[in-house]
DNA sequence: CTGAAAGCGCTTACAG
DNA sequence: CTGAAAGCGCTTACAG
């Protein structure tokens, strides 16, 4: 009960037991789904249940030992489109099986990661680590390995994640695509403004990296920059100098929105001299000037993922179907062309394909 | 404990009343800050916490009627603008105090609301309705008045929320401040493009309305869109056709770059021939192409607030200091600016004030 | 199929 | 300042 507040008395087992003429136990078992309770007295039962307006405790039911139905989102923020999706698909697969969601943004910091974690499996129930970035790939990381948990994480390497609970959208590969589709419109290489990466693993980099190494392409340093629009705007500027850059490819939409104004701004017109393409297909994209070319990324769709394969790990006797992964796929429109024909040297690497109209 | 996990065991009360040599309820005493516990033995205990490394059990404090130090938030949505902002910050704020976050969101239907709120009610510890549209309002509606709960709502009129624990941000003030901006700038009148509005007191709107009939401008009907860039980009191109249109409010900056977009499409430049003005401030809005004046509204403050307000109503001891909510605040960028020569006719409302450079 | 027993880990009175 | 008692509402064995 919370402090200050008086509740009306409400309805226990055992009030549900005396109005229907049978041991607690009993109410128990109807309430639980027992197989071992006589029809008739079922239906009793459930009568006095409605009747009464009885509602199990969850508490009580924690306490005495039973399976909580609930989970926590341990997450280093909720705003971003792939955490944000990702919480949303989380709380609505949860929502349909009866749990809880519990939200905990774990903090800076190397403790707020082991606090973030301990507090949450004290909680009881089930966790969920959305491990996009360092924070929370730390808090993954400090999990107890008995502890009821699933995670959406960055695209593994190799066999790093047999017989965990994880998924993932492979962005790897859809980096690789997109630097390709770059490559293939004409441009000498592509440049990288990345979302804040925490190792060399980095799977967006590496994939743009391992394609530009693939086609022969020179690989140009890639420029760090937060998740905010902002730093797509100033990394942009540094590049508008620089009269190479022909093709750049962004960790998010938000830095390429924010490209694309550091390039307006410097009287570069996109596409015709600068290419940009993004990562995520937000809903603004579609209605940006250029619209975005961007790698559509369902995070919903995981969110959801992620919660089934925690509810087949909490239930052994649920057949755990491995349902595949939602696919990243790039999304032509406006903002990629080819490079302008005084940029074009030498023999190129593919022949352009057609700019297509915007669509969805 | 989750089906399928085996946990560790884990020290209760009693192994650390063993390991300090006093009895269960002066760990309780110690645990709780309570002042009836002599200095040393507060010292041994506290040893014998940090060794054990103990935990209290949420489940049975709740279950033996202590305070449940959590909180609901009922949200019809975790993703737009507002509701986000709001959940980071009542998020933030309950971590800060120690208190457990869950989140639900309401689905469609009537029924979903009340469903909605009797299992946050069941749940026990206490409850935050994001009501900032039709469902959660519901939702809002049907919390027990003796529940412990607050709620971010939409501007109420008059004294409907006194002696409430409501907050808001008057936005119906802002979208006043905003028409009167535009019909400053020259323009005749201002189309309004509208947020789902349940009710003809929708605040943005009513404030719109207003400012037209106290200035004596015409009052266009307005065009109701969802939360979404496509309802703009929709609303918009119905407004192209129309050459009276010249100024644009819109309900949030989703609906207004969808709207700039039909804009450009059909050939109408922005702000030269139509003038777009939004609402949030989200972060891209300062690097559209032009960048958008608009509303900025700090829900994230709402969110911290509407906590604060909770936490007060639990604690009766707490003095309630009634922090002003946050303003909305017109930002002016570069989408909105005088109307077009050839569209002015008759006398100029006032002097149009020179279009700024776009600034934060 | 059903009931009586025991206990989950804590807190709130009640004694001293 | 500290301890022994009772109980929160439920579930899991254990009997029958």
């Amino acid at each position: 009960m919370a402090l200050g507040a008086e509740r009306l008395p409400t309805a226990s087992i055992r009030d549900v037991a005396a109005a229907s003429g049978v041991s607690h136990q009993t109410v128990s078992r109807v309430i639980n789904g027992s197989p071992r309770v006589k029809e008739s007295t079922r239906q009793v039962v459930l009568r006095s249940v409605a009747s009464l307006d009885f509602h199990p405790n969850r508490a009580a039911r924690a306490l005495a030992g039973a399976p909580v139905q609930s989970v926590t989102v341990l997450t280093a923020n909720t705003r971003l489109y792939g955490f944000a999706g990702a919480l949303e698909g989380i709380e609505a697969a949860a929502r349909v099986a009866g749990f809880t969601v519990g939200v905990r943004v774990v903090e800076p910091g190397a403790q707020a990661a082991d606090d973030a974690v301990s507090q949450a499996v004290e909680l009881g129930g089930a966790l969920i680590v959305i491990a996009l970035e360092q924070k929370s790939i730390a808090a993954l990381h400090a999990v107890p390995p008995d502890f009821p948990s699933a995670a959406i994480v960055v695209t593994p390497t190799a066999d790093e994640a047999v017989g965990k609970p994880w998924v993932w959208i492979d962005d790897r590969k859809a980096a690789i695509e997109a630097t390709n589709y770059l490559l293939g419109l004409g441009h000498r290489t592509v440049h990288y403004l990345s979302v804040p990466a925490w190792a060399d693993t980095n799977p967006r980099l590496a994939g743009w990296r391992s394609a530009l190494v693939d086609a022969g392409a020179p690989v140009p340093e890639p420029l760090c920059c937060s998740w905010e629009p902002r730093s797509g705007f100033e990394a942009g500027q540094l590049l508008t100098s620089d009269p190479d850059v022909t093709a750049v490819l962004c960790g998010n939409d938000d830095i390429a929105i924010g490209a694309l104004r550091a390039m307006h701004h410097a009287g570069r017109s996109v596409p015709a001299d600068v290419s940009i393409v993004g990562f995520d297909d937000i809903p603004i994209a579609l209605y940006c000037s250029p619209s975005l070319t961007t790698v559509r990324q369902d995070f919903v769709a995981l969110g959801r993922l992620c919660f089934a394969r925690l509810l087949s790990l909490l239930d052994p006797s649920s057949i755990d179907q491995w349902a595949p992964f939602p696919d990243a796929k790039l999304i032509i429109r406006e903002s990629a062309g080819p490079p302008h024909k005084r940029r074009r040297r030498g023999p190129v690497a593919a022949r352009p394909r057609p700019l297509p109209t915007p669509s969805r």
